[in-house]
DNA sequence: ACCGGCATTTGATAAAGATCAAGGAGCGTA
DNA sequence: TACGCTCCTTGATCTTTATCAAATGCCGGT
């Protein structure tokens, strides 16, 4: 009995996740059957690197921070994912362990979904083996660019990118658009593989050639195609 | 019966295939109704950047680069796909365009396997769908492992990790191992995010240590354990 | 308002690796 | 054997970005 409350009480969240939204309500219900909620403070660490999950992580609201940190002590972030976004799939499937940590940025709420519920699912109905590789394939895609970007493109090129990539456009003006800092400028220089210093730096550049201007947190885009000339 | 009998010559091919290995025969032959056999020539170019196959591909024989162009003409080398390797899943699942082109390095014996008969399979059989997931899932690994080496190791290093990874152990003499280049030396450094002229320097900085010698595409390992010391 | 602790900025300097520019070395062909 | 080709090496120099070292600013708590 104790359990059935709780997957009812956890049905409207596994709603909320795009994995699991094309899924028919009892086959959510079987999925609640082995998940669970996990609430985390800012700064708690979901996962350590090195650690073995036994199952997969969606955020259902707040900010979790995936980073890996290299033997000298350096740490580079590879995502920060939000509400609606998962973690952890590939390492489920191959029963390895995880090369990456999770650490919340601010308090959040996440749902674990185990191993054992994920593959009976995947084993029953195709259409969430679909999702699943549909997501996997959108990982793969999203390394991919990452890897171009570090490889392949200059600092500024990066941070161009990443401000026309994360963009909300202003439809008061067109052409120009707003990006809110999903963490400390620290963290998103880390995900584009840059110091907090020449990120910085960076910004202070575009603002002086009035493609850009920085508030804290928060940056308005004023020339969107100027801006994009960079990338050129 | 042309169909047929095509498919009948392909089985063996299917069966080379760690992604189809498992399967029963049946199965194989079904997703032999919709795959075909490309064979090409060295230089020979599989898919471009920007296309979208209907597909994906697997090596059935030869070497096969995937590596992506930047704008400024840079290129970087992704992976080199030998025998049993697969790639373009990803995209096929997303049905986006390529973000990387493949080459035949040398002569190359590939087997094309069509979208819609891979779809069908997996909606079918679960056990094809897994498989599938965990390909997918040892490319994510694979791509952050890369990742994190052009971000968080020195040229040294991640020279010194290829050496380790790549090396077959040499039964003679425990401790040493032997490298066998897949492909020219400036196809590798750009795997490794090098120029080719760095990647000679340091191929010499660990030759006068005496841990490694070189001739030509053949790297000898002398001293295992003394080479892994340089990633600390 | 004041303080302490962070995050961010800024400047000066350094180092890793890229780029540029020649040389070899091997190799297939005439 | 000589030629032309491509691949690889080597040396000199240059750029980009990291590192180091201080400021500066900002926010929450008292």
């Amino acid at each position: 009995m104790d359990a059935t409350i709780k997957e009812d009480a956890m049905l409207p969240f596994l709603e909320t996740v795009p994995l699991l939204a094309e899924l028919r309500p009892e086959q959510r219900r079987f999925l609640a059957s082995g998940s669970s909620i996990l609430d985390c403070k800012r700064g708690a660490l979901v996962c350590k690197q090195g650690e073995q999950p036994d199952g997969f992580y969606c955020v259902l609201h707040g900010r979790v921070k995936l980073a890996m940190l290299a033997t000298s002590g350096g740490e580079r972030v590879i995502d920060i994912n939000q509400a609606g976004d998962s973690f952890g799939k590939s390492s489920m499937f191959l029963q390895q362990p995880w090369p990456v940590y999770a650490q919340a940025l601010v308090g959040s709420r996440l749902l674990f979904i185990g191993r054992q519920v994920a593959l009976s699912g995947i084993r029953h109905w195709p259409a969430f083996a679909l999702t699943m590789l549909a997501g996997m394939s959108a990982r793969v895609h999203g390394l991919l660019g990452e890897l171009e970007a570090c490889c392949l493109k200059s600092a500024s090129q990066r941070v161009v990118q990443y401000l026309l990539d994360q963009g909300q456009p202003c439809d008061r003006q067109p052409g120009t658009g707003t990006v809110t800092l999903p963490a400390g400028k620290a963290v998103i220089a880390s995900a584009l593989s840059l110091t907090p210093e020449t990120f910085s730096r960076e910004l202070r550049r575009l603002a002086e050639q009035n493609l850009i201007s920085v508030q804290k947190n928060c940056i308005q885009v004023h020339d969107t195609d100027r801006l994009r000339k960079v990338l050129a």
